[in-house]
RNA sequence: GGCGCUAUCGUCUAAGGGUUAGGACGGAGCCCUCUCAAGGCUCAAAUACGGGUUCGAAUCCCGUUAGCGCUACCA
């Protein structure tokens, strides 16, 4: 039984990115039945906010993702400061007293990589304990093997075999000289601690793992498997950042525009990885089935958005598409709960409601739509288009709909045959063509000069309100 | 600078030694039509560059270039 985890850490609001790490570690976990970890890394107090922390759980309740286990690196630092410890007494680890550097400026322009402070890894264990007793800070860092250069292996379930020599990474902390773990041993620390058998995470984390694996080893155990994804990346190829790209990384963004959560899960789950076989739209039990590290792309993936539109065009199709495909009745509540919260009416009854769904999503492609371009369908008070009103203006039109007004009051039938044969009878009595009529109605009917069939529109608004609309051209 | 990863239409991707390099979004056009979508049909659009290996390379190897990541007492 796999049991993965998803540790965000609560600095931000919720990244796309992390929604999608979060998804395909999800689908492993339910395509093998494992249990899923939502576990929050919240080391570093200095950045960490009880806002961010909310925006992780409302983004993943919006997305209906959820969790069986659930933990708090902030409630587990006695563990990973015991682990550090015992690190530190196998000899595996030492204190660095050297004061925390303010000037990285110079470092990075250095020749080659820093590893270690000298005088600090070869220390004496005396004078180390000496100066710890008497209260000098210090930080407590790994002592990477250097003596013989050993090379660090293992094997990606995306990306490979990898490889990196022990002279290329340099004794990294353990634990800050606050006494506060670093990610590095926080991380490992749990993933031992709460038996996870497959990290799934960022491709930003690839080299980091060559620590994690000498941490693992260090404390005697055998690591995880690993699979590390692609990045998602702007159109100019940058990672996405909130400072530079805004709306576009935030969940939420996806969801004030109107997205469908499973539409915007399965446009996330076909940046990285594919099906293999030219599927696109997937239900998620469909996603489940397919999912396997195999089908993750080892390239980033960029999201192509616009500088004045943030939606990537393929995000809005997938959604029309399963907004017009998903059974009726599991859209409507989300139609519902759009409509409330727009303040706007439902004049039908369940079944009606369920109807006139079902006629106006052919032409639409977010919920959204509902409130702009389908608010006459729910509320009598919307806006006439201007383009609209060029087809209700033409010379005519309005005596005409008033005139079929009465007509179809006058009728017993009301249904898309019966207003069909009326309105035909109509504008060949008057010597006019249909489609005047037809596009007039809609025009008063619906306030759009687009939308579905004018006699599907007719029905679905009703006999009450459609005649009323029409009388009043 | 060092180390690592990556490179197929504008974008997401398929093909993992032999295909006219496939699909989807977006774009263009045609059909359908009461409008607009949808749908159907068609078109334009790609193997970063240079060397090898091979009868044959998008695919394997090397180099170059570009992008990204790591190189913190951030995660």
């Amino acid at each position: 039984m796999p049991r993965v985890r998803f540790a965000p850490s609560p600095t931000g609001y919720l990244h796309i990115g992390s929604a999608r790490t979060f998804i395909f570690n999800w689908l492993y976990a339910r395509r093998h039945k494992g249990t899923m970890i939502l576990r929050i890394d919240d080391t570093d107090i200095e950045r960490n906010t009880e806002e961010s922390l909310n925006s992780i759980y409302e983004g993943l309740g919006w997305l209906e993702l959820g969790w069986d286990e659930f933990y708090r690196q902030s409630e587990r630092l006695e563990l990973h400061r015991k682990m550090a410890l015992a690190i530190f007494e196998k000899g595996l680890a030492y204190r660095d007293f050297t004061p925390a550097q303010a000037d990285l400026e110079e470092k990075e322009h250095s020749e080659g990589p820093w590893l270690f402070n000298p005088g600090m890894r070869d220390m004496p264990r005396e004078e180390s304990d000496r100066r710890a007793a008497a209260g000098e800070p210090f930080v407590l860092r790994f002592r990477v093997p250097r003596e013989s250069p050993a090379t660090v292996r293992f094997v990606d379930a995306v990306y490979g075999e990898q490889t990196k020599s022990t002279a290329d990474i340099e004794d990294f902390a353990l634990l800050r000289s606050n006494g506060m773990p670093t990610y590095h041993m926080a991380s490992c620390a749990d993933d031992i601690d709460l038996r996870i058998s497959h990290i799934i995470r960022g491709q930003d984390h690839l080299s980091n793992t060559f620590k994690h694996l000498l941490i693992f080893e260090a404390a005697g155990v055998e690591p995880p498997q690993f699979a590390h994804l692609p990045l998602l990346i702007a159109p100019d190829g940058a990672k996405l950042s909130k400072r530079k790209h805004g709306p576009v990384v935030s969940v939420t963004t996806y969801r004030d525009a109107g997205f469908l959560p499973h539409a915007y899960v399965n446009f996330l789950c076909l940046l990285g990885w594919s099906p293999k076989d030219n599927r696109e739209q997937m239900s998620r039990q469909e996603l489940i089935d397919a999912f396997s590290f195999e089908g993750i792309n080892r390239s980033n993936a960029v999201v192509n958005f616009k500088e004045d539109d943030p939606i990537d065009p393929k995000a809005l199709w997938l959604n029309s598409q399963h907004l017009r495909t998903m059974p009726v009745d599991e859209l409507a509540p989300y139609v519902r709960r759009t409509l409330e919260e727009a303040g706007l009416p439902i004049p039908y009854t369940e079944q009606e409601f369920l109807q006139t769904i079902d006629v106006i999503r052919t032409r639409f492609s977010t919920l959204r739509d509902f409130v702009t371009r389908g608010r006459a369908y729910f509320s009598d008070e919307f806006p006439i288009e201007p383009t609209a009103l060029e087809k209700l203006n033409q010379p005519g039109a309005r005596e005409l709909l008033r005139e079929l007004g009465e007509r179809l009051e006058a009728s017993n039938e009301f249904t898309e045959q019966s207003v069909e044969f009326e309105l035909r009878k109509l504008a060949e009595e008057r010597g006019v063509k249909a489609g005047l009529i037809i596009n007039a109605a809609r025009a008063v009917l619906t306030g759009q000069p687009v939308g579905p069939s004018a006699f599907a529109v007719f029905v679905a608004i009703g006999r009450n309100r459609a005649i009323q609309r029409l009388r009043a051209a």
